[in-house]
DNA sequence: ATATATAGGTACCCCATGGATAGTGAAGAT
DNA sequence: ATCTTCACTATCCATGGGGTACCTATATAT
């Protein structure tokens, strides 16, 4: 009587050994949520993806990439010409993903005001507390 | 000619600067993502959701639970009585923000066999790699 | 012939953050 | 008098996120 709202199937993220868990926790990432919308229209090279994603290194793009190949929800597919040319892609599974994450995105842009306000009322109420 | 496909508000969370990109930062954690669907279904008390959590040290909920009340999306209610009594629950926004989160972790819980299997796969992948 | 640019990625280093453990305070029960 | 409960704090340590520099292999320019 504790499983309560877990959907269906017997997976349950709130237990830490649960396979669903370990997805929450790769998901959990900001330029995760960032690459894979932004692959949502369309396969993109990694350099349209460095110049898309303002503020990833190399390395972070890399390595999220990496991780997103290794679960299944982006392809990579490497031309074997020179200068190097290799293009990312959704699967199946990175679209169907993606939806969500895009809903995600949206809300945060939706609402970034009234998260800019109550932050700005946090801070405000602790220079008060000072004075207390 | 790039800000393409961003929500209507001129919020563009690609962009480091813009205010939603923080917001997708803040998001971006297991433990803001449990936590809120935890209280989902409603108030609950930091013992009540440290049994929920399973693995959540008091130090990380703890900090979870200011970050989503700074942010305005927890409320948070003391009781002044011995032994101390807290009680959290979810503002309108955290409803808000709660329903998509639900549907992420259900997607979590839905797809987990389909990535436990790509990682197998690539697992598999890596390590006939030596042979090659 | 040498130098430079390109594209994609690796190697190395640093520090911020996640996470574990122990401690605090106040009242009531034993 | 000591122990227990509850909600935190404080402190320490290790992981890994993140930045910078470098590498490879060719085509082009000089």
């Amino acid at each position: 009587m504790d499983s309560e709202d877990n959907s269906s199937f017997g997976y349950d993220a709130f237990r830490r050994t649960c396979p669903s868990h370990t997805v929450l926790e790769m998901l959990a990432s900001k330029w995760v949520y960032l690459v894979v919308c932004a692959l949502r229209k369309g396969r993109l090279r990694n350099g349209e993806l460095a110049r898309k994603l303002e503020g990833i290194t190399p390395k972070m793009l890399t390595q999220t990439l990496r991780v997103l190949e290794r679960d299944g929800l982006v392809r990579r597919e490497v031309f074997p010409v020179i200068p190097p040319r290799v293009e990312y892609e959704l699967t199946e599974l990175g679209q169907n993903l993606a939806g969500l994450l895009t809903q995600i995105r949206s809300w945060a842009e939706q609402h970034a005001p009234d998260i800019k306000d109550a932050r700005a009322r946090a801070t405000a109420a602790n220079e008060g507390e000072w004075a207390a």
